[in-house]
Order: structure tokens, then sequence, then C-alpha cells
DNA sequence: TGGGGTTAT
DNA sequence: ATAACCC
């Protein structure tokens, strides 16, 4: 059979998260250095959805409306940031970066990715050891100014860590110009919540003594990554509003309440425990592109909002280099009882001989394409009825790979991932 | 609230 | 296809 690896005990892992600094702020100010010492807002529609620090000083906040920001800050200066694109590259190329340390990188969003750094630490240890160097420091903060204890193996592979995540961070800064925080600690959980600690521009190692201090700071439920809106109303209503509550409450009844699944996976996060691996991203499952508007009521507008979001997305598509063999459209409607987030969509099969001409760069995929997402907006929509769309989105995703047979030179997002693991023999 | 993403059912 | 989660 296969050679049995040693099992390694989850607190052993050593896991880094990267959050970069306002992400879409930082690059807007790289892209336009003028911007760099002014107070800068980056603008979707009519909210500020992220801010520079020196926004943040005069009392911008995420997700502020423009109006409410301007008032707060006359002086804020702000950029359109709709369009994705620069995000979206600049954050692939950190992905990227971080992918030349370690294979095991997972993207969280487009400013955070996690990083299983166990190898790279146990390589590291091995080195001091034949070396003979006993001369180990500390990298940035360990959380509540836990004394480290040089006997305790677990201490010594976490502050090797730190220094593996200053390294991230100083080659995500002198690369691309980026700033950001880290978290290091045993598992992915903790690596994210630790790594807010000391905010812009720091990092912070978690020692597993100071877990019941970092899950304790937490002052409600919904801070805990994993539990959401929903599931946060619904322990609400079952009287747990805090992480102790959650710790404490029986077992067998969150389960009837939220399905064994789901149950389990959340009390253990309360405790902090958490032995979900770093799943490498690898390239993107899906692209998708979307606008939302105040109204469109008419067949028309739609194919005309559907013409305006093909091209940019079919340029993605095509960089890519690989066909997505499905197609979906997504609508917002109205209503003024629902308080919007009911989405609707349908999706189809990509026809065959469709699916072939992505990898062309010829334009003559539009107009087949705009007519099977009318169809399916047909099939959620009775054009002979009124109806008020707030937003529409197109999606391609099933992605596969064309045949090796006749492959072009396209450039990829990121180059050889790991294939699926096999059997294993 | 925007304009994206992922996984589970 | 939807519902939940993440940013």
């Amino acid at each position: 059979h296969r050679k049995s690896v040693p099992a390694r005990s989850a607190a052993c892992r050593a896991i880094v998260h990267v959050d970069l600094d306002c992400f879409y702020a930082q690059v807007e100010m790289i892209r336009n250095p003028e911007l760099r010492d002014k107070p800068l807002g980056v603008q979707q529609k009519y909210l500020v959805v992220t801010c520079n620090y020196e926004a943040r000083k005069l009392g911008v906040k995420k997700l502020m409306s423009v109006k409410d920001a301007k008032e707060k800050c006359p002086q804020l200066i702000l950029v359109n940031g709709e369009d994705l694109t620069p995000y979206r590259e600049m954050s692939y190329k950190v992905t990227e970066l971080l992918g030349e340390f370690c294979p095991l990188v997972e993207r969280l969003g487009f400013d955070e990715n996690f990083v299983d750094i166990t190898e790279i630490v146990d390589k590291r240890l091995n080195q001091l050891q034949q070396s003979g160097c006993s001369t180990v420091c500390v990298s940035g903060h360990v959380y509540n100014d836990q004394a480290i204890n040089w006997q305790d193996a677990t201490h010594v592979r976490l502050v090797i860590g730190s220094q593996i995540a200053e390294e991230f961070r100083e080659a995500i800064h002198a690369r691309l110009g980026l700033t950001g925080c880290a978290g290091v600690a045993s598992n992915k959980l903790l690596s994210k919540l630790v790594s807010g600690t000391f905010k812009p521009n720091q990092q912070t190692v978690l020692l597993p003594e100071s877990c019941p201090d970092l899950i304790r700071s937490l002052d409600h439920i919904q801070k805990l990554p994993g539990i959401g809106y929903k599931t946060t109303k619904r322990l609400e209503t079952l009287g747990v509003r805090n992480v102790c509550d959650l710790q404490a409450f029986p077992s067998a009844v969150l389960e009837k309440e939220l399905g064994v699944s789901v149950a389990q996976r959340i009390q253990k996060l309360s405790y902090g425990e958490d032995d979900s691996p770093v799943a490498p991203s690898g390239p993107p499952q899906s692209f998708s592109d979307e606008d939302s508007f105040k109204q469109c009521s008419s067949e028309v507008e739609v194919k005309q909002k559907i013409e305006e979001l093909l091209p940019n997305l079919l340029d993605r598509v095509h960089k890519d280099g690989r066909q997505p063999h499905t197609v979906r459209l997504t609508i917002r409607q109205f209503s003024s009882t629902d308080k919007w987030f009911s989405r609707e969509s349908r999706q189809c099969p990509i026809p065959p001989h469709l699916v072939q001409k992505f990898g062309k760069e010829s334009s003559d995929i539009i107009s087949p394409l705009v007519d099977i997402l009318m169809k399916l907006f047909r099939k959620m929509i009775d054009v002979d009825l009124p109806f008020h769309l707030t937003l529409l989105s197109v999606c391609f995703s099933n992605l596969k790979d064309l045949p090796s047979s006749k492959k072009g030179s396209i450039g990829f997002y990121l180059k050889q991932m790991s294939p699926p693991s096999g059997s294993g023999k």
C-alpha cells in the first residue's frame, strides 16, 4: 500500500494569513502616486467601498455612503473602482508571489491569502539543528505579549513562522509595493483572527496558550469567520449571543437547529479549533461581470446591458486560455417588501460549436451568446408583464483546459498548478 | 450597501 | 438553482 506519512497533529501546523491594507486604495495610489498623501476613497456607485488611512483618520469608514463620506471629509478624493481589473490583476500577483515560497496558497477574496508554511518551518528547523545556531528571534508582535518558551517545540515553530511571514511581507512590499498584515498560528481560523490585532502593516503570532484570550476578545459570534448573517440570527433566537454561549450550548440542540455539519463545525470554531486544510486556489473557477442600477424595465435595455458586460468578460476568459462550458445569467428584481438580497439565476450549457470559438479572438461569439442570455432571461421574466431589475450579472463557469493537441501562446494567470492529487502509487 | 468570489445542498 | 459563506 502507500508509504504512511507520519500523521501530524493539527496543533503542529504553521499557517500564515496575509491581509493587504485597504487593498483597492493601495492599488489606486500605485496607479497615481500623487494620491499618496491625500485622503482617498474608492467609489462604487454611491458607496465608498474602501479608503486609505489618511481618509480613515478623518472619519471615513469602509462601505460608507458617498454622501456621508463627503460630509465627514469634504477634501476626500474619490476614484471610481467599479472596474475591478486593476485590483484583480494585482491580487493574482500577490498570490503568485506567495506561490513562489510554497505551493499551498489559498485566496480569500482579492486581498487575503492563507499559506500553509508547515514544511518550510520543518526545513528551517533542520537547517538550524545542523548549523548549531541557537539565536532565533521572533518577528513582529506576539499576541498578548506572551513569553516565548524556547524549550517548547510549538513555540519555536511558530517563531520561525513569524520570520517567514516577515519575509512574505517584505517580498510583497519590495516586488509589488504593497503593505499588509500577517497572522501566524496553528490553523486558518486563528491565523486570520490574529492577523488583525495590530493594524496597518504589522504582524502578530499567536502561541497556543493565548488562544482562549483571542477567542474571548471576540465580542460577538459573527466575528468568527464561518458564522455569517443567517447563522447569527438563528443562534440569537436560541439565546446564543457571544462565543462563550456557543461553547457552552448543548451540542444535540444545536445539531437539531442547524444540522450536524454546521453545528459541529461552528462549535469547534468557538473553541478556536479548525482542521480545514489550506486548499490551493489555483486558477479561478468562474469569471463574472455584473452591474447594478436604479432601474431596468425593458427587454431592449436588458440586451444593451448584457452587450456592455460581455466584451470585458470575454476578454478575461480569452486571456485565461481555458474554455467555459456553462453560462449563467443572474438578476435582482426590485421589491420594496423583500428589502432585496434575493437574486435568481438560470444557467445552461454552452453549445459545443460556440465553446470552440472561445480560443479565437473573433467577436462573432458575441451575438449568439447574447441570444442565449436573452433566452435565459425570458425563463425568469415574463417580458409581457412589467418588471423592474436592479442588477444583471453574467458568469462563465465549468472551465476546462483546451485539448493539449492545439493550444496556442496563451497567458495563464498561474503557471503550472499541481495536478489533482491522484491515487498516489 | 458593491462587484466580485467559493462550497454545500 | 439556491443558499450559505467570504472579501
